[in-house]
DNA sequence: GAAGTTATGTGATATTATAACGTCGCGTCA
DNA sequence: TGACGCGACGTTATAATATCACATAACTTC
């Protein structure tokens, strides 16, 4: 559980990590940044939010591999996996805005072809547009 | 050339789309669109040009697969082959901020494993974030 | 050259993200 | 316990990125 490998790491689980988490969870898919903040507050007794306090929550949980941040979106989302921080790929639907997390399993063969080219590469993002099976 | 594949498609090489294009080709690496709103009057008598201006020649460059947007980046580069629209893949260095366009040669795996989760793509992009042979 | 279409110019505004700085909460150690 | 140090948070302001809306200009076709 997210909350556990936190701490594991010597790192706090504090109020707005696990509430921009949390959101992230119950959306299942891709959110920006100002639906969070706008989204933040409701229900409870929650205060507002104002954008530096999602964007560093989003920027912690991004670091534990808890959540990725789709660029071509400018959107952010749960990590699907239950795995140490990694690459993360997406199959994102132009129609209904999904975004499922899948492993292409090329990894291996890009970070050779890189290397090949003298490069070193560190992490890698692969985005795959195109329509869901819902949409299709 | 990039003009003749524009006229060849039937569509316009006007002055901001070529000032935005040729700009791009002159970096050789990616640029922020407010870089090209503040170059695009360096030299000779052109005027200046405000976000639409660039945005729209981006936009159509883009269609004409003679440029290529790096959302992780925020920036645009000049495509590096002469192939009709493409998928593009990059190797990003993170320490000097060049981009190479290259072909991983993954294209049809990703594809079917896209399909065989009942994903039907169009369009993919791979970044790789590393260090290039010459920071490395 | 008049009409229809496409592209551009311009001002305003929307969206996304970060800077700067003071305060709070928590762990540490005298 | 209480002073300190450090990391996280709250708040205001602003930077950076991108789009809307509408008027004007250029090109195409007839
Ligand atoms: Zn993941
Ligand atoms: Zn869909
Ligand atoms: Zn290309
Ligand atoms: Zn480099």
């Amino acid at each position: 559980m997210a909350e556990g490998r936190c701490l594991e790491a010597g790192e706090r689980w504090t109020a707005p990590r696990k509430r921009v988490f949390e959101l992230l969870l119950q959306a299942g898919a891709p959110v920006k940044a100002y639906d969070l903040i706008a989204d933040y507050g409701h229900g409870q007794d929650r205060g507002v939010a104002k954008p530096p306090t999602i964007y560093r929550a989003l920027d912690f949980l991004s670091g534990m591999g808890l959540v990725h941040r789709i660029p071509s979106l400018n959107a952010y989302v749960a990590c699907a996996v239950d795995e140490a921080v990694h690459s993360a790929s997406f199959l994102i639907c132009d129609c209904c805005g999904s975004a499922e997390e899948f492993d292409p399993k090329v990894e291996p063969v890009v970070r050779a072809q890189a290397e090949h080219l003298g490069f070193r590469p560190t992490a890698m993002a692969l985005e795959v547009r195109g329509l869901c099976r819902a949409c299709a």
